[in-house]
DNA sequence: CTTGGAATGTCAACAAGGCTGACATAAAAT
DNA sequence: ATTTTATGTCAGCCTTGTTGACATTCCAAG
């Protein structure tokens, strides 16, 4: 184990085995990060897919199908079969867009807005407990690592959305 | 929005607003972290279930194939595929176990390691440039919440994982 | 006005990687 | 001698991603 001391900073943290510790944190935590929604959803008709649907309708209302596919990174087909489903079930609703009337603007029906909050509830629970136990010097650090690991459209897709009706 | 100051803590990082940008952040920053083995994969008849395989041979070389089951958290139908795969190309090669002959006792081989090596290689970039991005203090609180967003088992299981060799 | 491109939907087929259930074998443990 | 454990295997199913091809509707520009 070469000992990493570049500039006379202290880079310990950027060796190997911490490097390795990082990813498998990662691969762990998005495990618990996913399962609470995924135990509420197993048993429904849905499945990850819908609950992704979901939040981003949620927390972008009237967005356009267009919208979605960029940040959810699918293809329409598969969003498509997603989006069916919530309409069919009453959970989602699209209404033409005013001034582009080939847009469907997407929203949460109020039985869609119940089950999101429903499976959010749940994920936020496990994120407040975790940002809890850590402190807020730590979720500082966790976010700033999350959003120097993105890439470069995605970073700015998660920045730029805004609180509520962008 | 209702100011959140429990007991005089400034308790601003629990808000529903900030656990939604954690939870956020979680979602795209585990895009970013699996794509680059991802797109060395994509082409090759190996997909993100085999290179999970093999990281976790070469951390942990004559692991059985049941710790490797309660590792990944999938069905041994399901890891049996992977391996069979991993055997059939000569990336994995199983050894009788010594005491208990039952065991199947997994290593990398030699061509094994070689594409391991370059997936972890692809993955630990990342991952170094994000660390190097953020700051060693930073890293710390990433851990922290990431460790606290595990599940009791997997907690123990991230823990547990000895640097080389068991 | 027509024409091209954008936003969207849809059908069909396929692949990866999960899952369950049932059954088989060898070796360890009792 | 019997049961339990560790493992493999076959068969089939589900979700969610993919590609390709084609239709509709509408905006926008020539």
């Amino acid at each position: 184990m070469a000992e990493n001391t570049t500039g006379g900073e202290n880079l310990l943290f950027l060796t190997d085995e911490q490097l390795r510790k990082g990813i498998e944190a990662m691969f762990f935590a998005y495990r618990g990060f996913t399962s609470d929604p995924d135990r509420i959803l197993d048993g429904m008709d849905y499945g990850r897919a819908h609950h992704r649907a979901m939040h981003f309708i949620n927390r972008s209302p009237g967005a356009t199908v267009g919208h979605l596919l960029t940040i959810l990174g699918v293809t329409k087909q598969s969003l498509n079969r997603v989006l069916r489903c919530l309409f069919d079930d009453g959970l989602v609703e699209a209404r033409v867009g005013k001034t582009d009337k080939r847009e469907r603007r997407l929203h949460l029906t109020e039985k869609g807005a119940m089950l999101e909050r429903a499976l959010s509830d749940a994920q936020r629970a496990r994120m407040r407990a975790a940002y809890r136990a850590a402190g807020p010097q730590a979720v500082q650090g966790f976010r700033t690592v999350l959003e120097a690991m993105m890439d470069q459209d995605q970073r700015k897709q998660y920045q730029g959305l805004k609180d509520k009706n962008p």
